[in-house]
DNA sequence: TGAATATGATCTGTAAACGGATCATCGCTA
DNA sequence: TAGCGATGATCCGTTTACAGATCATATTCA
């Protein structure tokens, strides 16, 4: 009884710690081309498996985490929590660099942008 | 026949990335200065589950990993494979500064050193 | 229009990560 | 020697990440 009161994880309860991994993994996907399919078939998985890890919906176990995290060009690390910022920093400037500040449009006319 | 041949992950084909992963969380455990049962508690599970996740025996659900390395003072990343040269090299430099070049003996008198 | 592709979503079974209990072994200290 | 804490290890039952199949919903393109 009360379900609010109880302390089993239910399938409704979204971890979003396991949300922003999925977020990730998803963004990193996209970055590399490459659908959900064959992101599972490298991963070893079926696609509607990847899909409930890339929502955050499964928490999918270490070994299957590392193979899809690979597929999509990241790597699984472990870092101290005191190094997180220097990290984080590392991350954000080669974010930076791999933009330019505004992106060449292929397809629009020269007053399409900015209006 | 012939096992190796085999693509089959067998209880006893230990992946050694989960092993590396174990033995990371074990160091840091140490250096945190806790006990498997204290670690196995702060993530949420019991210590016998722990402990085959620190042997590299079970492969621990992402969120199960997630709450273990909080637990040690570390956290899960994903990083850009081309990035890991970098993260490494940092991760070094904050080791060599953990310890001094050359660690105080304790009980050796003064010309002990560097005969 | 329709075909092809990518993604969302749900179903039935199975394998493995979980909880919980139990016992053994090692190292340390009184 | 006995006692205690930490770790190694195995058992059974439950939960859930998995496989595999299926159907629906865009979106794109001929």
């Amino acid at each position: 009884m009360n379900p609010e009161l109880s302390l089993r994880r239910n399938a409704v309860d979204h971890d979003p710690a396991l949300q922003d991994i999925g977020a990730q993994i998803a963004q990193a996907r996209r970055s590399a081309g490459l659908t959900q399919e064959q992101v599972a078939n490298l991963a070893g998985i079926t696609r509607p498996r990847f899909r409930d890890i890339e929502k955050g919906i499964a928490a999918a176990r270490t070994s299957t985490l590392l193979n899809i995290a690979r597929a999509v060009g990241l790597e699984v690390m472990l870092i101290p929590q005191s190094l997180m910022p220097a990290v984080r920093a590392l991350l954000q400037q080669s974010d930076d660099d791999d933009q330019p500040a505004f992106v060449a449009e292929p397809d629009e006319g020269p007053d399409a942008g900015m209006g």
